[in-house]
DNA sequence: TAAAAATACTCCATAGGTATTTTAT
DNA sequence: ATAAAATACCTATGGAGTATTTTTA
């Protein structure tokens, strides 16, 4: 029982006419009494009386056309579904992101939300290894972590982050960024530790290359807390230069010269299963990257 | 988008493999693959990602097989219908009948609700002349009805009918049914009138052969209760011998010898859009008329 | 008898099969 | 290197067209 039949089947039961139907449907008369006959022996029983006067519904050929109606609903809501997922207009798409793309990613969602209405966009604050994690498991489509990334994943580069050691300008003495012992003595304003490899750890590996282990003072949840206490002279911070949109008066920032202080940051995604909203996403991050 | 490419998709979904899906299809693999590639064409967009270990939904294909899978419930659903309406297990019948087989038809009905418990039966009590109305209209599927029957329908010989005298054993005089212009002087107990043509037309008319109008005495609405009335003394009755089911001691009965004093009662029905079901009543009707 | 559908026959599109190549891990 | 899917090519089923016959009112 295949939909075309249905189709014709459908049309006919409204026009009650094999010539007329068969016209309108771009068909020649036997080839529709053809399709109708082969549908009769299929379901076993009549559906039309064929008499001088076009065509009539048998009792069974009436019950049968409205099954025939919604299976033919059915399928033209499935293609047209399909359709719309293909260009990208239906689904759903999961976003992970890290604190160096917190305020690129929303952009570009907000931007992607405008373009397509219809298709439920989440993002979810994740450290990169969670993002990882969740790339596989596919509770995420896309995240953004540091290059290079697994060849598991593809990925495309978004932006380039760095530490900066950042000082209050009254406090004394002032810090030299090349030679980071000098901090032996520091008093550092963190972030708190979070599963690792967090920005604690990184802080915490770049201390030990200089053989010393930084003195924390305070801790504070935001950077722009972080930077807040640093203005306030209660010590210094390591933070990437990514957060410094947030600058503040009275504190000089400068980048640390040490191979593991930098990094790129990308998007990352699974190799199967994109989906047309991937795409679109990474295009529309693309822009917003080639335009900053 | 036919419905034989949507099962092997819904089915290749499950398994996520082209050779095995096609093996338990009974297909060959350049066939299931030609025919996955066509579905793909027509949406937009993969379905699957092929890799070295089978296949994976893509996020599109994970989409498009839930409204793949309605599609196919939905074609499995209407050609079940189909079919059971065609075997006449499903589906309504309606009934119409007058009161010379308002015994016969409760009769047969049960006897067809028993065979085919989910079909809708409804029976309706009507007029000869309100039943070919009703087929006409579509209203009732069956009617019963005096023969012979317009050309326009089709029929089937039920019973023979014939009207009788019926008089009291203890009334003088003896009423001859041989000469029914003795009747002149007699008092009639009738039915009331109905839309004609009712059997008190019927009695109307055949007085009339004998040149008198018959003396109503009292009128009642059931035949036992004319029956009883005329037992009692009251007058005589007309009354089809297809009632005498009820027969009452102290009544005596003759049929009458008069040409439009007999009838043939037949089942009729449409010639057109004929189902099953009523195909289903009308043998059940012929084994239980043989049986009487 | 005339209009409508069915039949007979032909053609061709396409589904399906076999053998082979390509791809991905 | 190897298993799996794609490709190439062939066959054949059956869907569609034209001409004609049959049906029915």
């Amino acid at each position: 029982m295949e939909i075309y039949r249905l189709r014709s089947f459908v049309l006919l039961a409204e026009r009650l006419n094999f010539g007329e139907t068969a016209r309108l449907s771009n068909l020649s008369q036997p080839a529709l009494s053809k399709q109708i006959r082969q549908l009769e022996v299929e379901i076993g029983a009549p559906l039309f009386d064929r008499g001088r006067h076009g065509a009539q519904l048998t009792a069974v050929g009436k019950l049968f056309v409205e099954e025939a109606r919604l299976v033919v609903r059915q399928a033209d809501l499935a293609l047209e579904r399909g359709q719309r997922a293909a260009r990208g207009e239906l689904g759903s798409l999961t976003v992970g992101f890290g604190f160096s793309t917190v305020t690129l990613v929303p952009l570009v969602i907000s931007r992607f939300r405008r373009l397509h209405p219809e298709v439920e966009v989440e993002m979810r604050d994740m450290s990169t290894v969670e993002q990882l994690e969740a790339l596989r498991a596919g509770t995420i489509d896309i995240g953004f972590v540091r290059l290079p990334v697994e060849k598991e994943f593809r990925s495309q580069p978004v932006l380039k982050d760095r530490l900066v050691l950042a000082q209050s300008v009254h406090h004394k003495p002032v810090y030299d960024v090349k030679d980071l012992s000098t901090l032996k003595r520091a008093s550092f304003v963190m972030l708190p530790r979070r599963r690792s490899p967090s920005l604690y750890d990184q802080v915490l590996s770049l201390c030990a290359r200089h053989f010393f282990h930084p003195r924390v003072i305070q801790e504070a949840h935001e950077f722009p807390t972080v930077l807040g206490l640093v203005a306030a002279g209660l010590g210094v911070a390591i933070l990437p230069e990514s957060q410094l949109r947030t600058r503040i008066e009275g504190v000089t920032v400068h980048p640390i010269d040490d191979p593991i202080a930098h990094w790129r940051v990308g998007a990352a995604w699974r190799k199967s299963g994109g989906s047309p909203l991937t795409a679109g996403f990474l295009k529309l991050l693309k822009e917003e990257v080639a335009d900053t």
